[in-house]
DNA sequence: GCGGATCAC
DNA sequence: GATGGTGATCCGC
């Protein structure tokens, strides 16, 4: 069998860079005339060595031992056993293939090379230089001219130096690219006002409707559209249509830039066109899947997965295997998604690599406020707080809680983020990155303002999402405010809002190019977590570990919760506010006058990190007002493919016989492999 | 619910 | 000298 079809020898050798996998393996458009091995070289002699370098060969081997593992489960597999998964795949390929939908048209948008393109546009002196859009650490959109150099997206800029020596350097203007794709979005809404943008520079449209009101062909609307984008930009793009979004997305990749490909709604051209097309341009088959499914089944094209079916159900979920059949029989996404809500919302920040335990809280402390600018702009708040951590050596960690209640403040994510930040320590990190889901619209709230906590308690506790009781529980952030319980949102209520239409789900890929982020001088008392601001503190501060749990109130402490105590909680929440940063002190000998924090005077350590908390907050507050940070944090998007240098060009009609031929372009693929 | 991983852009 | 940021999802526990 095709098992162990990977490249036998790919462990190193005399050529080592051959068996470095960078991220960037799928062959993009505009990268044909390059020499590979070279470019290999290059990037393989300037990452070596380096703690990247070392990362990736680390998560290299966990992928190999995955292969070694599903390689094993694959020979333990008896003839009764394949015989029963094939028979299991049989069944699973008829219901797909049951639901087959060729009655709709959908086209595949994509800029070429967008950011480099609108830079162009805009600066026309760098017409026909290579351009990379991005920063020595990272590019995010190579110019034609530079991808025949080998230098592209996802690259670092010093490698693309290295590759084309003449290389210019633009930053990223964000602004600029989210001007030029609006532009683009007005077309889009002339063809499919439900149209789906999945980045700033790609999206998707049914014309299903525009051929069959105008009596025209998706190749025609194909054409029209690519003129009109140009008509109205003065960018190109190129375009793929086909039965599904699936395979859409394959064929805008084939003749680009600045063409088109259209696959007819027919099953034979569907399944011959999938016959030959490697598994890698399939979206959501990365470097990965690509390498486990041809090293294990020796599959690398999308029918083979067919021919391994039995093999696809032994050894992967169900859901994988439903994927892998989907892919083979060229099925996926004909019917428009419903619009999805945001699922969680993040921010994180690369910086020199430190183990300086103030300088990283004081980092914490800025990701803090600019998660919550950025939840407070979407009115959201959130109950599960996940801390990122990458470490110098390049090792990812996330750490996560889940509070009770639902947050948002700079104050209640510092606290929570600074307590599992404090769990990790002592490490050294090049980032960090905080992100909250689990999110709810603040405008969901269907009760008026304050002091509505038991008002909702009671009327939310028969409905369905309130299934534990245990999680109805109001708790205090810093400011004495309510914070909303879980039993807030109906189900009902979830699923309100958006039925919008203008499909601006920006997912754009942004990066910061610039990573001077504003230290103000450093004192380590925001290093000093506290949970004064939860709803009863003192037993987890009691316990006083640094674990996660703690963070979250435990168990014991909720589940004994009846009425009263939230009646307790309520009451005691409405004295407990008031704020007077720098003149904390005990009352009675125990409670905070600022937040009313309540800790007995055997607790001398954790008063001391509480008084040290609430002098941080002051001083943070202090440095927020008088400072305005020179965080170029701007924001850049990602690539497209290639560019045309010359955007005025005209555009050339499809039916002109512009395209290359299919066996062409997978031949072409093959060798970009 | 958490944490690691993968993927897209 | 130097390898990004945002969001989603899946899987195993």
């Amino acid at each position: 069998m095709s098992a162990a079809a990977g490249t036998p020898a790919e462990g190193g050798g005399d050529r080592p860079w051959q068996s470095y996998h960078t991220a960037y393996t799928n062959a993009k458009a505009g990268m044909e005339g390059v020499d590979k091995e070279k470019v290999q070289k290059v990037i393989y002699e300037m990452s070596k060595g380096s703690k990247y370098f070392e990362n990736e060969q680390r998560k290299e081997a966990l992928t190999k031992q995955k292969i070694e593992y599903l390689r094993a489960q694959c020979a333990t597999l008896t003839d009764n056993d394949i015989s029963h998964f094939q028979k299991v795949a049989e069944k699973k390929m008829l219901e797909l293939e049951a639901s087959r939908d060729l009655s709709k048209i959908w086209l595949h948008t994509d800029m070429d090379a967008f950011y480099a393109a609108v830079e162009t546009l805009e600066d026309p002196s760098l017409k026909g230089k290579p351009l990379a859009v991005g920063s020595m650490s990272m590019i995010a959109t190579a110019s034609y001219e530079a991808r025949k150099f080998g230098v592209r997206a996802a690259m670092p800029g010093f490698i693309g130096c290295k590759l084309c020596p003449g290389l210019v350097f633009v930053r990223p203007n964000f602004e600029r690219y989210t001007h030029y794709s609006e532009l683009t979005r007005k077309v889009f809404q002339r063809y499919d006002p439900n149209f789906i943008a999945t980045s700033l520079d790609e999206a998707y449209l049914n014309i299903t409707n525009v051929c069959i009101e105008r009596g025209i062909t998706g190749e025609e609307v194909a054409t029209e559209l690519r003129a009109a984008i140009h008509q109205e930009t003065g960018l190109t793009c190129s375009a793929g249509v086909a039965p599904n979004r699936m395979i859409a997305k394959v064929c805008s990749d084939i003749n680009k830039p600045n063409g088109q490909f259209i696959l007819p709604n027919d099953r034979e051209a569907v399944l011959t066109f999938v016959s030959t097309l490697p598994i890698r341009k399939i979206g959501g088959i990365g470097k990965v899947t690509e390498q486990m499914l041809r090293q294990v089944l020796g599959i690398s094209t999308c029918q083979e997965m067919l021919q391994k079916a039995a093999f696809l159900c032994a050894l992967f979920s169900e859901g994988s295997a439903d994927f892998f059949l989907s892919v083979g029989l060229g099925l996926g996404g004909t019917e428009t998604p419903e619009q999805r809500q945001r699922k969680s919302i993040s921010c994180e920040r690369t910086f020199t690599a430190t183990s300086d335990s103030s300088l990283l809280f004081d980092k914490l402390a800025n990701l803090a406020e600019n998660l919550t600018d950025d939840l407070q702009k979407e009115g959201l708040k959130g109950k599960t707080l996940t801390l990122k951590l990458k470490t110098a050596d390049f090792e990812v960690r996330t750490r996560a809680v889940t509070t009770r209640g639902y947050i948002n403040s700079k104050e209640d994510i510092l606290i929570y983020a600074t307590k599992l930040l404090k769990a990790e320590m002592p490490l050294s990190l090049r980032l960090m990155g905080l992100r909250m889901s689990q999110l709810h619209d603040e405008k969901d709230d269907s009760s008026t303002s304050t002091q509505k906590t038991l008002d909702i308690f009671f009327r939310s506790s028969g409905n369905d999402l309130n299934v534990n009781g245990a999680n109805v529980q109001s708790s205090t952030n810093t400011s004495g405010q309510d914070i909303s319980p879980i039993s807030v949102t109906t189900k009902d209520e979830y699923l309100v809002h958006d039925a919008g239409t203008s499909a601006s789900t920006d997912q754009q890929d942004f990066f910061v190019h610039d990573e001077s982020i504003f230290i103000p001088e450093q004192r380590n008392l925001v290093s000093y977590s506290n949970e004064a601001v939860l709803s009863n503190p003192v037993i987890d501060d009691a316990l006083g570990e640094a674990k996660l749990d703690d963070v979250t109130p435990s168990a014991k402490v909720m589940n004994a919760e009846k009425f009263d105590d939230v009646c307790q909680l309520t009451s005691h929440e409405a004295t407990a506010s008031s704020s007077k940063p720098g003149q904390q002190l005990w009352i009675d000998d125990y409670v905070c006058s600022i937040c009313g924090f309540e800790l007995p005077p055997g607790f001398e350590e954790e008063r001391q990190e509480h008084s040290d908390f609430h002098l941080a907050e002051s001083l943070q507050h202090e440095e927020t007002v008088d400072s305005k940070r020179p965080i170029s944090n701007e924001r850049l998007a990602e690539r497209s493919c290639s560019t045309t240098p010359t955007p005025k060009k005209k555009l050339k009609s499809s039916k002109e016989g512009k395209h290359i031929p299919i066996d062409a372009f997978f031949a072409k693929c093959n060798k970009n492999l």
